[in-house]
DNA sequence: TAAAATCGTTGACCTACATCAAGACTTTTA
DNA sequence: TAAAAGTCTTGATGTAGGTCAACGATTTTA
């Protein structure tokens, strides 16, 4: 359990002596059901949880009231907010379970502790960090293409999650309609 | 002149005493004109600047080729890929200054320095960073609507952008055509 | 296990925005 | 300061993807 968030902090901090006996005082098991959410929107972030199996998407609240799904999750993955656990201010950010979730928590204050404790723990969430504000800003210009050409890098970089995710949630993301994606599968295999 | 990053840190980690002789040490003036570079995809970030005056684009080459702006900074900004910076990597992100623009660099080795030595310029740092991902994240949620409330939305946010930017880079921000853009513009007024 | 809800597909129709082209105005360059 | 380049606008026309509606298949709920 606690062993697949030791072997990813390895593997980001390449070399280092992390201490198990510290993760497992630092971190609590959780399990969520599939349609639980893990935040809301306006709350502030209390947790950061990291994925051991299962998955989630990440979704906002459009102005015109729609969802729109900003990303998906699956093992080895950080959820949370970080600018709302960082400033304790509310998210903006909805992330809601897509199937019954295994997590390791941990509290704000928890990760401030050992965040000031652990040099390795400081270089791994630095590393993390930097990764999402990319993957966040790489989606961007892919939405300036059809979404055609959208879905395929998507396929690209995810093959698997045609497998996971409903056709519905992967459409929201490409921000169509699932309609579209219908039609514009079809027209693909043919 | 470096007064201006001084009262910025002030203003972002309240009630701090940061040393303006250290901000003298470790930042370099820098003069760019319009149209020059700071970033360019695949070249790792050097430097980190912060602006004194002027202003700049960040805009990335999508699959088909095309220049999309993702965002404009102006005053009181930082500029430089907090990802390519961190790890030394290639960066995936574009600065092209639109107008001559003064700023404040610094070096990655000196960022780490003072980053280590200074508690108030850590802070200062991590909290940017938390408010740059939640505008990046912000910008994808308005993407599923029109190009009108997206356009409204920006005006509201940054009223004085049109006095600053040209419309041909507003359109590619909002991820419509020059000629789409004074279309909508017209039945706006009317 | 029956009823209700959700999912993926398809059809008919509509609209927001793209593309291409051309002219008037402004800014940059030599 | 004249020529060149870029900007904004407007018109004509094309199209990707939206909306609404309906149906069978699957999943969830009671």
């Amino acid at each position: 359990m606690y062993d697949k968030l030791i072997d990813h902090i390895r593997q980001n901090v390449p070399g280092t002596s992390i201490d198990k006996q510290t993760i497992e005082e630092y971190f609590t098991p959780q399990l969520f059901e599939k349609k639980e959410h893990f935040l809301k929107q306006g709350y502030i972030c209390k947790l950061a949880g990291f994925v051991i199996e299962g998955c989630y998407r990440n979704y906002m609240i459009s102005a015109e009231g729609k969802e729109v799904n900003t990303g998906f999750g699956f093992e080895n993955w950080w959820l949370g907010d970080v600018s709302s656990f960082v400033n304790q201010t509310p998210t903006l950010i909805n992330t809601q379970f897509l199937e019954n979730t295994r997590l390791l928590t941990i509290t704000a204050k928890n990760h401030i502790d050992l965040f000031e404790k652990s040099q390795c723990f400081r270089e791994y969430t630095y590393k993390l960090r930097s990764k999402a504000t990319m993957a966040s800003v790489l989606k961007l210009s892919e939405l300036s293409e059809s979404a055609r050409t959208r879905y395929k890098v998507l396929l690209e970089k995810y093959p698997k999650i045609q497998q996971r995710v409903s056709q519905r949630q992967i459409a929201s993301f490409l921000h169509i309609t699932p309609e579209a994606l219908s039609r514009l599968r079809k027209s693909e295999i043919s």
